[in-house]
DNA sequence: CAGTATCCTCATGGATACTG
DNA sequence: CAGTATCCATGAGGATACTG
């Protein structure tokens, strides 16, 4: 497992040991788990995902789709999703304008991860 | 693809016809992975999973093996993992007091979902 | 159509002080 | 030791109007 590798540099040290002065909390996540979470966290992103993981959509399809959310939010979670790679932003040069959206590779990784979190989620979180 | 299943019965009807006024966007998560993200989500959540998946841990052991993290923000965080059923909390009577956090069975199902993520980030997000 | 540009609210998260 | 109790900053998220 993984997740508990990091565990044993960090924790065990400090289980015996008393509080150590080298603690520099700066900004690098001490956890992968973190910074992915960073990456698909936020009230929107996954619903952008899954929308996409459905084949390519442009702005207005994905704005109908995900019911309630605005256009400013819509807007700059996409960004976000291109900064970090996970989503393609095609911009046909016409007018009206139409703008496409689709997942990149790597976005495309990001499904077993999804369904991992999907899984645990319809298994053990089935109390509405 | 478990994650995909959801999406043809809500985009699709909704890719032909125009925005219907069912719309009640209420509080129930259109989608699983949303509520998980809302139970592991947050700032400190995985980073105290992570240390409660090392062993039972009493308090201020958490306390210093998050270094930052306020009392106020420990506190708050283990009482919504507890009340997710996440965290079992056993008080001891006596004083000084004592008060041991520990994973319940269902926290430790979450551990191949944190995997999942420690996985993908560590092999897709390497972009420190 | 697919955005910007403003302005605004409010929940998340934090600092500090006090206590059974 | 393991908390409450306050007060406070910040920014994520949203409403609304305007535009190439």
């Amino acid at each position: 497992m993984k997740f508990l590798e990091e565990i044993h540099q960090e924790s065990l040290s400090l289980d015996h040991k008393n509080l150590e002065p080298d603690d520099e909390n700066a900004k690098r996540s001490s956890c992968p788990v973190e910074a992915a979470l960073k990456v698909i966290g936020g009230r929107w992103k996954v619903l952008i995902l899954r929308e996409l993981f459905g084949g390519i959509k442009r702005f207005g399809q994905l704005h109908r789709a995900l019911h309630g959310i605005t256009q400013k939010m819509l807007t700059q979670q996409l960004r976000e999703l291109e900064r970090d790679g996970l989503v393609d932003r095609h911009v046909y040069m016409q007018v009206p304008p139409k703008v496409e959206y689709s997942l990149t590779p790597l976005g495309k990784t990001l499904e077993p991860v999804l369904n991992s979190l999907h899984d645990w989620s319809t298994k053990y979180l089935t109390r509405s």
